[in-house]
DNA sequence: GTTCACGTTGAAGTCAGCTTCACGTCAAGG
DNA sequence: CCTTGACGTGAAGCTGACTTCAACGTGAAC
């Protein structure tokens, strides 16, 4: 064990519960910074811990990195966030999660009117719709959370 | 236009929401299903469309292609997703959807006892707790659906 | 018969968010 | 001093769901 007050990057990634990969992929986006030793070894300040916790909330509440890189630079001078920071954007993140909320609901309860109608028409059945709500996102998927995606067997 | 009831790749795609591309990619996974003309162009019996209308269905919420897959193979022999298939199968979903409401739930919860607190302590705040439930996905991110996705404009 | 929008193919590209690899260097304990 | 495990790098790989590409064939309308 070193004596300052410095973090390896392993000891970083133990802590934070980023994998180390994830760290210095993390620094290469700008995300965190870290010193480094005369051997080229990096050494990160023990306030990285908290904007790392900052970081996993954000993607928690479902930030992409490239938000999270911008809801970082909000912050005068690339400091870490402080409680203000933190209020301030957790506020958003708030208003997000009521949407994604919302959606999901909306997209429930249009299952529960499909129950049992068998109708499947693309034209009236507003769950296989295409210019549904929740299918608006483009070609292709509307992705659920891998975390929160259920073990599942949809069908299985 | 053809006198017969089949449909060109064009037409499903048209009518169907899907792009042909998209089409072609679920033949190939065993999704769906085409005849050919003596040229080798695709063409699609009517029922098709019934059948993408449940896988579309199937993605809004949340299945990935694999367990569309499984679930569409559950359906002896083959055969395109009845009244009956669809009441069983949309029940499961339900399910599935509430469990993914719920963590979210969950999650915005856990935000909104901490906001203000401005703790972002690795060992106490939910939200940023790398051990927590709706992060518990593995290393990374919980993504949040592309299509519930708020414009949110974070950085994107 | 000519035209030309529409169809075909396999391979490769895209995006996000990392992980893995190969191979060489660093540093702390004994 | 030596060993051993942690750390360094850039490049490449991975997953999922497609899209794009280039080069060519088809077929319905006029």
């Amino acid at each position: 064990m070193r004596d300052d007050d410095l973090l390896t990057v392993g000891e970083l990634a133990a802590r934070s519960g980023f994998a180390a990969s994830a760290l210095r992929y993390y620094e290469r986006l700008g995300l965190i910074e870290a010193s480094r030793t005369a051997g080229g070894q990096r050494r990160y300040v023990r306030a990285t811990l908290r904007r790392l916790s900052f970081i996993r909330a954000a993607r928690n509440v479902g930030l992409s990195l490239d938000e999270v890189a911008a809801a970082l630079s909000t912050l005068p001078g690339g400091r870490n966030p402080t409680r203000a920071d933190w209020t301030r954007l957790s506020r958003t993140w708030r208003a997000r999660l009521d949407q994604q909320i919302d959606a999901l609901t909306a997209l429930r309860d249009g299952l529960d009117q499909c129950i049992g109608c068998g109708c499947l028409s693309l034209r009236r059945c507003a769950l296989s719709n295409p210019g549904d709500v929740a299918a608006s996102a483009g070609p292709g998927a509307v992705y659920l959370p891998r975390g929160l995606r259920v073990a599942a067997d949809g069908g299985r």
